[in-house]
DNA sequence: TATGAATGAGGCTTCATTCAT
DNA sequence: AATGAATGAAGCCTCATTCAT
């Protein structure tokens, strides 16, 4: 019994994985349950029988990357305790592009900008997703902040908005360039600019 | 004579316009031809009239957008003379989005993210608007700095990349987050970030 | 499981044989599979379910040629055994034509007829099957000289070839001329010509 | 006016020349009077000027290569009045096919191949040439036998009905094997079998 | 759980033709 | 006699999904 579901477990993962890779690559939109189903090599029934339809698949993705960022098991690592963290969370990101040669952006951007006004459950599972990262970057703001090293009026909540944006976008312009320099630039300026708000440990 | 080119001008620029407008709105991949013919009612041999296929349109679309950048009748003013005119600049684009009710990110974008290595040359469309942009935006920095109006150590071409890729950033999650929220956020950052290289005119 | 195959297998096999029909009828470039499609009742999918393009449609009608050549089921009797054999192998395919008054010419002339240039494998799908045509009218050839009746000065092959090429511009010019006459007459003569090299058998 | 109507028949020509020459590479379903148009740089209106439709051109095709064979401006030489006017008739056709390095077969038989039963004046002009053609062939032989050079049991006709059907058998096998040799060997076969008919000069 | 056959809508493109100037 | 814009049907193929076993 056992055996049997975890034998289907194996089907499913592997039609989320293709998917996963084939949607980072091209989009949805471009991303045909057909493919997946070819390069998986699963029987066309299983797709079905598995997820509603093809957004539901990209549902089951999404929540499938939530659940390695909430674990720590993602290719990024999210959980940042200090600056060389928030540092590697920026570097990790352009490692990963570097490693399909500035041919893909971010998996969740490249999802949200495909995304069409049909999808609302897409979006809403994106949300929670940049919720999530939001989440561990304010956390360290605040941490840091509790601990009298960041000024007092830097706010938490909008730095992480804004690290996210740049990162995103960084991503993005990376991909359109194919080169990792701008994307690098836009890192190194970000990383200074919020170094400004950083206190050496309680001077008082 | 004129009249006859007009006739035919008028269809070309009535399919690319439609395509634009479809294109921003859901990306390349997800809009049709079929779509575009018949929403800018046109009898459907005129696209492959005007157009040599889906990415050839695509290309002139950008050609479009690139010619209106540098005409400065694009609806995003990308002539920076002031810190006001860069900030406008940002702001332009934040409105843009919130007059599509934030479900749109920037065109160039979201064509950008839409790209999957089958389309090189829609890739260096965009490189040459990116590229435009990036020019004027330098240009300013260059001109403050040499009036003496901006840190010598600032680097112009690497800030302007910065300002693209923030608002790149900011605009793709505004239209995941159906919100301009974190978008007005980030530029605010960013907009600091930029004046503290700022000097107050020489006094000599 | 025998049946699971056969139900898909006969929906194949309805499409190729309405597509040999067409393609028989009028040539590969006006047939479309929209066409086959609709005369043999099948859905739209089926057909790229079943083959890869319409060129391979056509290579895969032509296999089923070949094998029907091969197993002596085609409706042109291919193994000759004797001169009356040979006389046969030239008047099923003029009765062939006939039953479909004239209209039509040799399946496998009217496919290389509309060679383009560009569909090098279906031509080479030809290939094999006149070679295979050509091998059992040279046999009995070879036969018959082998048993000292037919002249020695006799080329096995090249008779072949000749028996070929005058058997498809035979019905070539019955298709033109919608009669049945000129065809006979070349045929005739043909045979004239080959018997000449007849001996009768040895008497020792 | 003489001036203006020659300068509307160059172009007609130039449209008549580039047809016959698409239609014989591609046959006629395979040609669009798009492809047409472009390559003899012609405006779309004049093609429907000069022409009721597709079929027309094609009949005026046709009309034109009937006028050359008629006035012995055809590229094939069709005036024959000796054993080595005939050969040089066969192999006329075969330096034809292999300057088109055997891509080609014989512009007619090419174009009755793609019958398909629509196109009844079409196959009439066929019919028309093919019978110019066996005229002259004929007219050789009966000259012949006239002469007391040919044995009185040969048909004519029928002998002439054969030397088509072979050039034309043979020129579409030299296309489909892309290759010159099988097409020799028939005309020479069919020369063998003419000639037996062939008596030296009135020995009674 | 698994397979692969079946469906029909739709996507991209070319075709043959006509029209306005 | 000439041009090029316009039209809509059709051609080839892929898509997302469902069904039968």
């Amino acid at each position: 019994m056992k055996a049997v579901s975890s034998r289907g477990a194996k089907t499913k993962q592997r039609l989320i994985e293709t998917a996963s890779d084939l949607v980072h690559m091209k989009g949805v939109a471009s991303t045909s349950p057909d493919e997946i189903i070819e390069i998986s090599k699963t029987g066309k029934g299983q797709f079905y029988y598995y997820f509603k339809n093809k957004d539901d698949l990209v549902h089951q993705v999404l929540e499938t990357h939530l659940g390695m960022i909430e674990s720590g098991t993602a290719p990024v690592r999210y959980d940042i305790a200090s600056w060389d963290d928030l540092e590697r969370w920026f570097l990790d990101q352009v490692e990963l592009q570097k490693k399909f040669e500035m041919t893909r952006s971010c998996p969740f951007g490249t999802i949200g900008n495909g995304l069409t006004g049909q999808d609302e459950l897409i979006r809403l599972d994106l949300c929670r997703i940049f919720d999530a990262v939001r989440m561990r970057i304010a956390a360290f703001f605040i941490k840091e902040k509790a601990q009298g090293r960041l000024a007092q009026e830097a706010d938490e909540g909008r730095l992480a908005d804004y690290c996210i944006a740049v990162a995103q976008g960084a991503m993005l312009m990376g991909k359109i360039k194919r080169s990792s320099q701008a994307v690098e630039t836009a890192v190194r300026e970000t990383l200074a600019h919020l170094k400004r708000f950083a206190r050496s440990e309680r001077t008082n």
